[in-house]
Order: structure tokens, then C-alpha cells, then sequence
DNA sequence: AAATGTGAACTTTTTCACAGCT
DNA sequence: AGCTGTGAAAAAGTTCACATTT
């Protein structure tokens, strides 16, 4: 694929770190959107735009795959895409489970950007002996009975937990017994998982609290002048918020 | 504790640092989940464990928040519960709309958790006007036309895309020019909004690669001599993965 | 002239370890 | 005796700025 080799990446020894890792799927989508346009190379600084990162954080971090670029030239939109798929395991492809087929999974069954890189759902199951059997994104949905036969037949080492948060441990054990070595879990409870399993979670409702949390921050930084006593504003900086309701609890606190 | 006037917390200015918030839904769920079985205190060692992290880090970050805690004796679990949802801005309801009832959508508009802590599903909106009257998750679906009517008749800030990519940004401007200044989008795209704008974004797909290294390095750990063709497999990657209580995963944090 | 790759400086986050309350 | 709260140390991540290469 692409073009006809640098020499070696000399040196790559220490792993690469986590916060780079993460962005590098960023950056494979950003470089699969020019290779679609047919864009042959770009700068870190265009890259770097189209990722919504900036480029000095870019280009350490392509370092850490190797010396891809070429300086004077920028990168070669191909290349880079096999490099960063080869470093991320797409090459290969990933067969998935999801399990519980609610609403979430059904979104996530026929999430299409799934399919295209690199993954592939190899079984939807789920609790209910009514949804068995039913085609949901085209592929039938199989009883949790069989999940031990599913995960082992299809070789699956990713499973997507999309149950309700009381099932999501029970699953998450007969997972990993099974033989599932990386979790994305969906449920808003905390997995335990042995060592050596890995765990990701995606939590609507904590991203929410984010939100809300920088939201709050915002209007209180207009109010900031207005009532208050006490308080000197001095420093009333981003102290706002901590500051209101503070001097006399709410009848909240039992005790 | 609980003193009817303390005087300031001394030094609590500086701002709660990121990763810090990131974490407190985490420590709120865990508290809530305490406070349902009726238990009145508990340790940073066992709030630690509920929550997946250590308990120094609680504590360190509880210290942000102010001193909440009894030496010898652990947390009110009531109290905390109180004070870190005032400190994520939970005592209020914040209304919210979702954009693009897909498969997702729905799948958020159905989900619980959402009402549970201070969300409120203000509206549904959808460009497709067969959708338009539709109830889902008991709410009527609106068309987009009216999505700026919307926004300030609900006086919402923040807002939900998910919307296939194409759309996301199109529905992001808008959105912005209606008032909302925290976005949660679901769509696998960057988006670009002005200042003062909060973006948080959930992606699986991302999750997924993630998850895909990882495991790719755990095979490969196993199986250390394979070569692969074209490019030659300098050093390759012995270092065994990171370990720790619970990676987190900062940033995506997704849904 | 243009743009990479990277030491070095700086910032943020995590972890340690223990003094200080209850 | 037990457990919090926090300085200080360590680690991880980001940004700067420029020598180096094409």
C-alpha cells in the first residue's frame, strides 16, 4: 500500500503513550477524509486543523510512530493511513459482540462506522427469549445462553456491554471467562475486571455532568458582580461558584 | 463540620482542575448508590473502590471541592452528595435537547439516567418530516425548521447532536446561534465553534480503536516473532501495558 | 522557503507519605 | 486507632522554539 519504504523507524522503543494513542484514530479520520478527496500530502499544521489538535502536539506525536513525514513536504496522506492503522491493530480485523439489544445496541448495531474500519459485529445477543431470532441491522439476535459458544466459534476478544446496569457485571464475568479481553462498556456502573483485561466506558450521563458543570461556571461568571455580601471581590475570579450557597447549608445534611 | 459560619475556606480559588470534574459524576454515582442502601458514611478507601480509583486521588480531589470529610471517621455520604452536585451545577435542571432521532437519538431520549440527575429532556428534533408528531420516549419529535424557536422558547443551553456527520455541523452552528453553549455530539466529526463554547464528544468508533491497540498489543506480547510484510518490525513492542487501578479515559468521554 | 522532528521548558495529573484531627 | 487533608516528589502530557532536512 502506498509508498515504497523509508528505512526503518529507528528508534520507536518505549511504548507509545496513552494520551497519544488516543488521538490517533482522530487523525485516521482526518487523513481518510483527504485520501477519499485524493489529496496526496499534507502539512502538520493542516492536519492538525482538520483533527482539531495543533500542530506541534501532532507532530510529537507522530514521532512517536516514526519519522513518516518529510520535511519541506509535509506527509504522505496514504502512507499515514497504513501507518497509523498498522500502530491501532486495523489492519486486522476486530470480530465484536454486542450484548444487550435495547435501544443503545440497536443504535450500535447499525452504527455504520463500525464496519468500515476494521471491526465487525460478529453476533448481537441478548436476554429476552422474544428478541432471539430477530434481525436487528440484519443479523439475527442469539440468546445469552449461548454466549460462551458465540465468543469462542467467532474467536471475539472485544465485547460492547449495551445491558441495563444491573446485568452489566454478570455479562462482563462470562465475557472475560469466555475468553473477551477488551471491554466497551455502555452501563453506568463500574466494571471489575481481572488483570489484564481492558475497560473502557462511554457514560452519557457523566459527559452531561461535564457539561453542566463548565455551564454553571459560565453564567456565574456574568452574575459575578451582582449581590453577595460579605465577600470582598477581591479575587472573585473562577471562585464563583463555591461561593453562593456556602455560608449557610441547606437543610440537606442529615448528620 | 457543617459550622453554621465558617469562615472562608481559606484558599479553595483556584479553579477545580479538569481531570478532577471529570471525576466527580463518578464519585456522585458511587454516593448515590450508598445513599440508596441507606449508609450514612463511608471511607475514601471504600468510596475509592466503588468509584474505580485510588483513594488517594479521592481525596485529592475531594480537597479541591473543600474539607467534607471527619478524620478518623470517612464522609457523610448525604453531605457529599449535596456538595458535589452543587459543585457540577446539579441542584438545577438544566433542559436539553437532542438532535437527530435516529437510532441513537432515540436511544437517548430513552435513557433513564438522563432525567434521573438534573437533565430534562426539553425536546426532540429531526430534519426528516415524517418524523415531526412521532412520539419517542414519550416526547413528540419536532421538525428542525422550528429549531431555533425551540432553544429559546426552553430557554436550553446545552444541547445533544446526534445527527449523521454530514449534518453535525450545519445543526452545531445553529444551535450556537440559538443560544447553546455546551455541546455533546455523538457525530464522528470535529466540529468548530466560537469561544466560549464547550464541545465534549463521544465517539465509539474511537473507543473501539482504542481498545484495538491495546489488544493488538496484548497478541503481539505473546507471539513476539511475526513479521509483517513491507514494513520491517524493528523493535518490536515488549512493553507490557500499563497497569492501574482503572484507566480512566479522559477525554472521550463519551456516552 | 517550507515544514518536520525533537530536546528542553513548562503545565497538569498522579502518587507518596505523613502530620494533624477526631 | 483511624482516616482525612495536603505538601512534596514523580510521572505524564503539552507547548516552545529551532536545528535540520528536503
Amino acid at each position: 500500500m502506498a509508498t515504497g519504504r523509508t528505512h526503518r523507524p529507528a528508534t520507536r522503543s518505549r511504548g507509545i503513550p496513552e494520551a497519544t494513542v488516543a488521538r490517533l484514530p482522530l487523525y485516521l479520520r482526518a487523513l481518510t477524509a483527504l485520501s477519499e478527496r485524493s489529496v496526496p500530502t499534507v502539512s502538520s499544521e493542516e492536519l492538525a486543523a482538520a483533527a482539531g489538535v495543533n500542530s506541534a502536539k501532532l507532530r510529537k506525536d507522530f514521532s512517536y510512530l516514526g519519522s513518516y513525514g518529510t520535511r519541506g513536504v509535509g506527509y504522505d496522506v496514504e502512507y499515514l493511513v497504513y501507518q497509523i492503522s498498522r500502530e491501532l491493530g486495523l489492519t486486522q480485523d476486530w470480530p465484536v459482540v454486542i450484548v444487550g439489544i435495547g435501544n443503545l445496541g440497536a443504535a450500535l448495531a447499525n452504527y455504520g462506522g463500525f464496519a468500515s474500519r476494521g471491526f465487525r459485529v460478529a453476533a448481537l445477543i441478548d436476554a429476552d427469549p422474544a428478541m432471539a431470532g430477530k434481525p436487528v441491522a440484519g443479523i439475527p439476535v442469539q440468546h445469552s445462553d449461548d454466549l460462551e459458544k458465540i465468543i469462542q466459534d467467532n474467536g471475539v476478544s472485544i465485547g460492547v456491554i449495551a445491558t441495563p446496569a444491573g446485568a452489566a457485571q454478570a455479562v462482563c464475568e462470562r465475557l472475560v471467562a469466555a475468553g473477551v479481553t477488551s471491554i466497551l462498556n455502555f452501563a453506568p456502573t463500574v466494571l471489575s475486571v481481572p488483570e489484564g483485561v481492558d475497560v473502557r466506558k462511554v457514560d452519557l450521563s457523566i459527559e452531561l455532568q461535564i457539561l453542566a458543570f463548565h455551564e454553571q461556571r459560565k453564567a456565574g461568571e456574568e452574575a459575578a458582580a451582582a449581590s453577595d455580601g460579605g465577600v470582598p471581590a477581591a479575587a472573585v475570579r473562577s471562585d464563583s461558584t463555591d461561593q453562593g450557597p456556602d455560608g449557610d447549608m441547606p437543610a440537606v445534611m442529615p448528620a
